[in-house]
DNA sequence: TTGCATATTCGACAAGTGTCGTATAGTCTC
DNA sequence: GAGACTATACGACACTTGTCGAATATGCAA
């Protein structure tokens, strides 16, 4: 009850986060790290991405002021650490499509990937087995 | 094999459109009224959405220049059709967010859905239907 | 202390998006 | 043909996102 009541805002942030595509590469390579530097960040991103340091620094920094990323510092190192979880972050993308496309209904969403996205034998069956697992959980 | 080749990129927009969000909301108005002028889908819009005409139009127009819509003109009258389909624009709006949140993987984003976005008794024992469906498609 | 090697700060810029306002041009009716 | 309407054409503006470069500040080794 006596809960300091949070706002409202940071927490829809939090729950439904919506990263930008630049923004869900780098918080990968956070999850994986964290805490960690821009440069680390950088190193992580090498092989797949050819991005300039002050590029990624910026997106970090863009990030800390959307409330995606926190800065611990050290020296006058910046060390940074996620402020969303993972899921959180599935959350909000997986909400967002199911939204736009499917007007935020999960069956025809799908009947959508059964009947369009040809869910393989393999797919399917892995499904199944998902799905009576869950039908042991909360209802 | 002697089939012209077509262009990749537009196939590419064509079988996996991404849509904005402005541009969502008047695509799913066009599929439902096509062809239809821009003022049709202001006043279907007007319940949920207080735009300007122009404000339509210009989105209309944009869509028109990315390969979203076609016009078709009457005298000096404009009839737009969609030039891509739902299911295009849905399996678009789908594979850019298991890409971006399960790097593309089907299977971790049905755990996720069940693990964290509680399906219900209902839902899962919905979904089994569906996937038994399934099991009698091609593989 | 001097100076390199890093980090950080900041401003910039081109595209893309959401949103309009306004100037024009086409039609239809008197 | 003139006026009233309706559409269209366009330019504009603020913001966001992807991307940097350059200037400045720090820490550490020689």
């Amino acid at each position: 009850m006596a809960r300091s009541k949070p706002n409202k805002k940071s927490e829809q942030i939090k729950f439904n986060a919506e990263l930008t595509e630049a923004e869900w590469i780098v918080m990968k390579v956070i999850w994986e790290n964290e805490p960690c530097t821009a440069g680390t960040v950088q190193e992580a991103l090498a092989n797949s991405k050819d991005w300039a340091y002050s590029t990624i620094k910026t997106t970090m920094d863009r990030m800390v002021n959307k409330g995606f990323l926190e800065i611990q510092k050290i020296r006058n190192l910046q060390l940074f650490s996620s402020a969303i979880s993972e899921v959180d972050a599935k959350r909000g993308e997986f909400r967002k499509m199911l939204q736009r496309a499917f007007d935020g209904a999960l069956t025809p969403m799908m009947q959508f990937l059964i009947e369009h996205e040809g869910l393989s034998k393999a797919e399917s069956a892995q499904l199944r087995k998902l799905v009576n697992k869950a039908k042991n959980r909360k209802d």
